[in-house]
DNA sequence: CTTTCGTTTACAATATAACGTACGAATTGT
DNA sequence: ACAATTCGTACGTTATATTGTAAACGAAAG
């Protein structure tokens, strides 16, 4: 495998001329100096995790995006296009948008649960997660004998490996996106 | 935020007292010399990334392991809480919920565009792929040299590996989820 | 062809990462 | 109880990251 430096070098330089700037404004908005940019981007340098992380958060992207990076096929997919699943008399409806694919090992969901609506999830196998943003409602799950309450805006991830619970207490409908990772 | 060296030494000091090593075995199994290790752990040190990657192979982890924060079973994220990222003059906002994950491989990220707001991304690696449920407004995405329009309640997924924008034609602000699926 | 401008690279100085060895404290074995 | 061993940290040295300034380079304009 290629030495990080290198994987650095061809991401910083690449992300740089996409956003097309210059050394010296790179160095301006991350507060490391133009020499050390130019020296990472020629794989001269392994620079220390401080000055990579300067420079993520001047270039506004993820750490983790300078080390490794990301290709299309185009499809858009009509909510009327798929067939929804409801639970309790249709006030949790739930879309398939992304179903399960061996190499992704992830599905993904938009989900509409109406005021006093619920579902009692089956635990999942060991090692499954599941991530949720709501957008509008609120939402209460439950969980190792807890409850969570996540207000539009926020998310939560969890472990889907036991009985779990989804709620809407509130006065609207909730509208959220739900990702199952199923583990390896 | 807490800075990143001080992250790792958390990370790192938990890794290995729960793989039971000692400073001096560890340097064996990386070939990065016991006191680094050391100094690396007690925060006392921003090592190079070259350093990381060793420690990383060592230890056979993946790399963003030692850079992410620990992540606890259950997590309920604020968006308040998240570094907004945004382009276009904040317009376009993203909040990167669950970033990339050497197991996972994917990204969560919550995104708002404001009417006429835009971003033009960056081609990403072979293999990338991206989801995206338009929750409120509507979005159009460019890619492949072609115009696609999404609506609210449906979705798009596409590869993710060449030039692409996404705009707000409409008059409401645009609200999504999009998963970033990076390729084995 | 010359000049100007923006950009990148070279160079020297400084700061710090990284290493090897020594030391003190804690643990283990006799 | 004592010696040996293991572990983590301190210290001095070397290697390299990082900075600031100067020089080189290429493109555009006159």
């Amino acid at each position: 495998m290629e030495e990080i430096h290198l994987i650095v070098a061809k991401n910083l330089k690449t992300l740089r001329k996409s956003k097309k700037l210059s050394l010296e404004k790179v160095a301006e908005l991350s507060g490391v100096s133009k020499t050390m940019i130019g020296q990472i981007e020629r794989g001269e340098s392994s620079p220390t995790i401080t000055t990579i992380w300067k420079i993520a958060n001047g270039l506004k992207v993820s750490f983790t995006s300078l080390l490794n990076y990301p290709q299309p096929e185009t499809t858009v997919i009509s909510k009327a296009d798929v067939q929804m699943l409801d639970e309790d008399n249709g006030k949790y409806r739930a879309y398939p948008y992304f179903l399960f694919d061996e190499d992704k090992r992830f599905e993904v969901y938009s989900v509409e649960i109406d005021p006093g609506g619920k579902l009692e999830s089956t635990a999942h196998k060991d090692g499954t997660e599941e991530f949720i943003i709501v957008f509008e409602g609120e939402l209460t799950i439950d969980t190792n004998n807890q409850h969570y309450k996540v207000k539009p805006g926020d998310c939560i991830k969890f472990k889907a490996d036991d009985l779990h619970s989804y709620y809407n207490t509130g006065k609207k409908t909730t509208h959220l996106s739900m990702i199952i990772y199923y583990g390896t």
